[in-house]
DNA sequence: GTCTATACACCGATAGAC
DNA sequence: GTCTATCGGTGTATAGAC
């Protein structure tokens, strides 16, 4: 088995997430990785078990960089404005739904992403918390409520806008504003 | 060609239905599906020319069945409430991740869900500003937004119920409750 | 309409040389 | 560590008999 963590591990990840994001799950085999990254074939499967191994790794890398830029937004100066540009910019909305889609086939792969939804979730709560104590009037929606309102809508902004759909995006956009400055006044 | 409509042809769509839902978008091939309904292999390919037709069609009938029960919940006497009730029980939220991740590797798919996604927030809109106008106090967030919000949050709901997680549902699900409330009222 | 049979490509995973 | 070579299996799609 090969080291974890060295170049060509980060390579292999690099290009399953390309071949994710660009053309999709069905595309993501051992031999399209080798091609794109410019080695044998073979060599995956010596640094990977399976196929499936892989997969929860590159999601497992993802999630950790972006846990690291959650973390880095809730010591900033404007922790929920950062936050939500996060969310609103996280990804592409392919790469996420196909993720999305295999994690409901691959164990290990659900494993993470609950891990991950759960551990952003909680660090998003503790920001909106922080936020709303330092406000006079208490907010009518608890933290996690927004928490959860706030990912869900993000992902959906997303995911219509890389089908071209818009309807209603720029009144949601315009209502975050406003409680981002709200929260911030 | 075999006829649209006949019962192989329905046989085939519920088919590949069940396999898309119960075991991913990689198991769904023409010989799973003539496996699953008790035909020879050949037969898919007399009814469609290609694989992506057949999940196309899919989709489609999926989508106009989903119209059909948002078009008498609208015709209903608690239209909001039917509606809300759709979001949050249509299908299962693993089928819809996989129809999400293969709109954007097939054309004809995506043009489907575009058109359906389209379709449904107009009808939803329609509803929602029905019962607004009814109201003596008009509604901050518009009904564009409100249906983007609501579509948003039930699929959330579903997706996460799906993996277990439900930090912040009890919350939206109350917030969601008084709303309905407040608008039949 | 439904079938048998098959062409041809690609898949995951492994054996074993260097 | 990286390679060549390969096994057994499965995929889409088509030819053509009945």
């Amino acid at each position: 088995m090969g080291p974890l963590g060295s170049p060509n591990w980060h390579a292999m990840l690099d290009g399953a997430e390309r071949i994710l994001r660009d053309e999709g799950s069905a595309a993501l085999t051992s031999r399209r990785i080798a091609e794109v990254i410019g080695v044998k074939q073979r060599l995956v499967y010596y640094y990977f078990q399976t196929m499936d191994d892989l997969i929860v790794e590159t999601f497992r890398r993802l999630s950790v960089r972006e846990m690291e830029r959650l973390r880095a937004a809730a010591g900033s100066k404007r922790p929920i404005r950062e936050m939500w540009n996060i969310c609103i910019h996280t990804g592409d909305a392919p790469l996420i739904s196909e993720f999305t889609a295999l994690a409901n086939r691959i164990p290990g792969l659900r494993k993470e992403v609950v891990r991950f939804i759960e551990e952003s979730r909680a660090m998003q709560v503790g920001a909106l918390s922080a936020a709303i104590k330092r406000k006079s009037k208490p907010n009518k929606i608890p933290p996690v409520g927004l928490a959860l309102l706030a990912t869900s809508v993000a992902l959906s902004l997303s995911r219509e806008e890389e089908l071209g759909v818009n309807a209603g995006h720029k009144e949601i956009v315009a209502l975050i504003g406003e409680f981002l400055s709200l929260m911030e006044a």
